[in-house]
DNA sequence: TCCTAGCACTCCGCGGTCTTAAGTGCTAAT
DNA sequence: ATTAGCACTTAAGACCGCGGAGTGCTAGGA
């Protein structure tokens, strides 16, 4: 039904649109396009395309711009994700080589993002949920109060205030410290309410209380609020963009972390790409963006994702590779660390 | 020169406009602000007060609007800041009080700033360099590297990797945080270079090497690499603001941390509110927008600033008053935790 | 059977003119 | 010093006509 031609003009029209933001007409892609077709038959080729739902006209007498479906066709048969220039490539890694901690790997890891895309770019922090404990650290503050510091092999820390433990003396929380690092240092986080379920029972009554409060603080911070940070870069891309919905609307979305990432899509190994156009996002103010995305992590596990989101009328290809290698980049200075 | 009418003349511009956002007119005027004149006087005045330069019109025939000279003065002598409600405060309260370690008391601070005002927020996190050691934590990483984790008075916690110190064995780290801990505990922070300038010498040689770079780390993380942390919000009530600039160079002006912190102005005592009036903002993209500031901290010591940016345009009472209101509570919140 | 040339038709966008409404500045009267 | 009246200016909106880009259709050619 789509014969190899239609596919070829399907393509000319998505590459052209999103080059010129006009919809595109039959004579101008007979031109450029080189199809050896004429007008004519092109536009019998349009008519075809525009029944299937590919692509569709803003008011008669004017060209033809590619729908969602159009683009998704474009996406999954008609391109190939564009690898970066070997100037690109090192620009990425000598950029990225030069942060000292994570906070600020994930800054310029959106900053490169926005910029290499000129988009809109988000950055989540690497999840707690899949590294283990490095070391957890526990600091006396005052008499009443005990800090607790978490820190995780991916470099991430996580700290806590315990509030209004009685009686924890120096000697106490000493103790407790040691027995906790005995316990679950090195563990995956999600074995350590596992590792630290019979503590309690290892420490002298007087200071249970104690230990009953850090631990609960302690797989609070690991379970309940594993609140996923994500970091927002570029927006000033936006002003160039041109949406149906109010910029607003967009705004507003972008402000919102928790539904960001559930934007950031599926992806669950490294590398992979998730690419959601217009309203396949189930989110309101994203119905006339499109959303590339792609996981990140330390050899084949998923930390964490990153993506862009744009126009749906942009350069596929182009955002694809970019967004494919940062995040390949990004899982490599991760795993040098 | 400028009797007490003409001043009311002005006020009632500034608010009419501000309100309405279309120039405002003789008619109008008399109308809605009972001055008990006529409109042909209040003509007069009005060629007064744009003689002086306080207002200007878009073009003949048109109404006048207030200059930056204008606003500047209202600011000044024609408007007091606009108490919150009782609602707005116990709102404030309960939304500030909910917040458990000091990233979540900086993100709902903002939210909250976003909110009353509907301008773009900004809350820089208290400042590193005006607050005292909590407790410095060093860790050992494998056997080439060490963590320094530092925890302020103010909650905050700065993290740093040594890298490559040769033999630094678990005992010699562990030294280094005993005695790093009684050199520096409490101290000021500005007060930590002459705090350990004589501590390499109370090392043994053998570790002399590791002492020496984690000092310098600790160094260069309390003077060169203080960059001061701001966090941003609301900037989707961007959207319905109308700059004369390109909303692009608004954008792009916020996402530089630099500009902004240098933006904040330069109120050093808690709850003193700066107001900086369109081109008397120096940099580039915010010669249209006002930006009103304000110190917070803990009693009357200055940790770090806040603020709103909108249009020039803006209701000054209303923002002020939200602006050191939240900035009250936050001092409060901060000394209470 | 597929492609192409030609042609009439549609509709948007652009520039021009006209009108209206708001607001001003000036002058003369109170 | 204030006010009423009036002529003048200007932006904004409505209306119109036109040109151009693009289409769909039909008939003729490979």
């Amino acid at each position: 039904m789509l014969d190899d031609r239609k596919l070829a003009v399907l393509r000319a029209i998505v590459e052209d649109y999103v080059s010129t933001n006009e919809p595109v007409g039959s004579k101008a892609l007979a031109g450029k396009h080189h199809l050896g077709v004429s007008p004519a038959t092109i536009r019998n080729d349009m008519v075809a395309l525009e029944e299937e739902g590919y692509i569709t006209q803003p008011h008669t007498s004017a060209g033809r711009v590619p729908t969602d479906k159009g683009y998704r066709l474009f996406v999954d048969r008609l391109s190939t994700v564009k690898p970066l220039s070997a100037a690109e490539r090192r620009a990425i890694e000598s950029f990225l080589s030069g942060a000292v901690d994570l906070d600020e790997i994930v800054a310029r890891t959106v900053r490169l993002l926005a910029q290499l895309t000129r988009q809109v770019a988000i950055v989540q922090y690497p999840s707690l949920t899949r590294s283990s404990v490095q070391h957890v650290e526990l600091v006396p503050l005052g008499s009443q109060r005990v800090m607790m510091v978490l820190i995780t092999d991916t470099g991430r820390v996580e700290q806590r205030v315990i509030d209004g433990v009685d009686g924890a003396s120096e000697e106490a929380v000493e103790d407790l410290r040691q027995l906790l690092n005995r316990a679950i240092d090195g563990a995956w986080l999600t074995d350590v309410p596992d590792a630290v379920a019979d503590l309690p029972s290892q420490v002298p009554p007087d200071d249970r209380q104690l230990a009953m409060s850090v631990l609960s603080v302690l797989l609070e911070s690991l379970v309940e609020r594993h609140e996923e940070k994500v970091l927002l870069g570029g927006t000033a891309n936006l002003a160039a963009m041109d949406f149906s919905v109010s910029l607003r609307e967009v705004l507003e979305a972008l402000e919102e972390n928790v539904v960001l990432i559930r934007l950031l899509g599926e992806a669950e190994n490294p590398s992979m790409l998730t690419v959601r156009i217009g309203a396949e996002n189930s989110h309101e103010g994203f119905q006339s963006t499109s959303i590339v995305s792609a996981g990140y992590g330390i050899g084949d596990q998923s930390l964490a994702k990153l993506g862009v989101v744009g126009p749906t009328r942009m350069d596929y290809p182009g955002t694809m590779g970019a967004v494919r290698a940062v995040a390949r980049y990004v899982g490599s200075i991760l795993a040098g660390q």
